[in-house]
RNA sequence: GGCGACGUGGCCGAGUGGUUUAGGCAGGGGCCUGCAAAGCCCCGUACGUGGGUUCGAUUCCCACCGUCGCCUCCA
């Protein structure tokens, strides 16, 4: 049974289930204004990939992220841009799941958009009001975390030491600095809901306590994120929970940072902050397995060099598929009949796994197991090669990672190349095969010779 | 001020109280090859500094130095 680390409690316990066979979990999704970036990539990699280790253990996992369309950041990009803010989405929300499919990321089962929820979260908002935890100001309703119990516990600190390192803000009214917006009365120009509190819009701490519960019920299994949505985020999402008596996630995951040279990646550092601009310049699989090797929570440098050596790395993956012939499973693979596996390697990724997804080991054991498999084809033992090469590419499958074996039609003078290469091979003429490899080089191709003449790829 | 993470061989990045090693990339040597490529084998003998605990610490404890983060919108 997996054993994860659970945010609220430091520890890493055993991931009970509500519902036995079931996973449920609500992974805080983008903020649609602006390109997807490192960090996003991370974070949807991360549980993605603890998405499908829970899928090939045999469990029904029901997968929901949001899309939050309603926000500071969307309205000042449609005023700043003379647009909607439904245009600003809709261009941000499809150059978001480019890029996740880029990613090879699963789409969640549910996506639900905040601006479709506004009427249960006004429902919240009065349910609060009603229990004297949130209270109206001038500009809007707020929560009172001092009457909420525990109010820090995802932080770690005691609500008293936050309020010691809050900043003083000019804002009277509230009762608390630590104290956040449920609601935000209207302001001429910006889009607004009827509510019996008022005009307004939803505050963002509001729309995933409500999508959540709505979707996947109370006390369901997972809530998880970035490392920054820990506080306040999430902090402020359970104080609601809490406040409103309701079971919340039974379990709290959050994922490290991306740092780019040595710093907390930000928007200010470079072209390669944005996951649009990766994408476009490496194989979308280089920043998966630069996610797999370092485990989820600790932080990750990527540096064009990373994703260089990321990349090297995948060819490892991509020849024994290759040399094997070997197609990697269907994914999302399932765990089932282990026959012409190899169970030992199995239950030794499945060990590693369990233990809070030691991705890190798990991918050395990939790796170690294509040696293996490379060896026995070199010692002719076909089988115990196939057995083994498969049992690898089961597991990278596992973990979303995919072996491609390129099957890119050859041009006819590629193809006039190869048989002539081969001719010349047969005659022994070295000189004119050696200048044919070099004419095929020069075109791109990566050239070997194998068994059945020459072989090119690139 | 409060809370926390981290410092590992050329680079990235795991892990562990002591017997044989993560793994990837790069580098050196070898096998294979007409020569290569791919693959396989071998190699460099690493754990911030100073103490302490211990028969023994990179791994535990303390201090120090350094790096980074959270306490404010942020994945």
């Amino acid at each position: 049974m997996l054993q994860l680390h659970d945010t609220l409690t430091g520890e890493v316990a055993e991931f009970k289930l509500r519902d036995p066979g079931k996973v449920s979990m609500y992974i805080c999704g983008p903020t649609v204004y602006d390109l997807p970036h490192l960090g996003h990539g991370r974070f949807t990699l991360v549980f993605d990939v603890l998405r499908r280790y829970l899928i090939f253990s045999g469990l029904a996992v029901t997968y929901v992220s949001n899309i939050t369309d309603i926000d500071d950041k969307i309205i000042q990009r449609a005023a700043a841009e003379s647009r909607s803010e439904a245009a600003v989405c809709e261009e941000y929300e499809a150059k978001w799941w480019e890029a996740m499919d880029a990613l090879g990321v699963m789409r969640p089962d549910a996506t639900p958009h905040a601006t479709a929820f506004v009427d249960d979260m006004v429902a919240m908002i009065s349910q609060l009001l009603e229990r004297g935890v949130a209270y109206q100001t001038s500009d809007g309703v707020y929560l009172d975390v001092g009457q909420v119990e525990g109010y820090g516990a995802l932080a770690g600190q005691p609500l008293a030491s936050l309020k010691a390192g809050a900043r003083i803000e000019e804002h009277d009214e509230k009762r608390s600095p630590l104290d956040f917006a449920l609601w935000k009365a209207a302001k001429p120009g910006e889009p607004s809901w009827a509510a019996p509190f008022g005009e307004g819009r939803p505050g963002w701490h509001t729309e995933c306590v409500v999508m959540s519960l709505d979707l996947l019920g109370e006390g369901f299994d997972l809530h998880g994120g970035g490392l920054d949505l820990k506080f306040p985020h999430h902090e402020n999402e359970r104080a609601q929970a809490v406040a409103l008596g309701r079971p919340f996630a039974a379990h709290w995951a959050h994922n490290g940072w991306v740092m780019v040279e040595g710093e907390k990646m930000s928007k200010s550092l470079g072209n390669f902050t944005s996951l649009t601009d990766l994408l476009e310049k490496s194989d979308g699989r280089a920043y998966r397995l630069l996610v797999l090797r370092s485990h989820y929570r600790a932080p990750i440098e990527v540096t064009p060099d990373t994703i260089i050596d990321a990349e090297r790395g995948l060819e490892r993956l991509d020849g024994i598929a290759r040399r094997l012939s070997l197609k990697s499973p269907v994914m999302p693979v399932v765990l089932g009949d282990r026959a012409g596996l190899d169970g030992e390697v199995i239950d030794r990724f499945v060990s590693l796994m369990d233990n809070d997804l030691q991705t890190p080991q798990a991918l050395g054991l990939v790796f170690d197991t294509i040696s293996r498999a490379n060896s026995a084809a070199d010692a002719q033992d076909l089988d115990g090669a196939a057995r083994l090469g498969a049992t690898a590419l089961l597991l990278a499958g596992a973990m979303g990672l995919e072996a491609r074996v390129e099957t890119s039609s050859l041009d006819a003078e590629t193809q006039a190349l190869i048989v002539a290469r081969d001719e010349a091979r047969a005659a022994k003429d070295f000189a004119q095969a050696d200048a044919l490899r070099d004419a095929l080089i020069s075109r791109g191709w990566v050239v070997e010779d194998t068994a059945s003449g020459t072989a090119v790829r690139r």
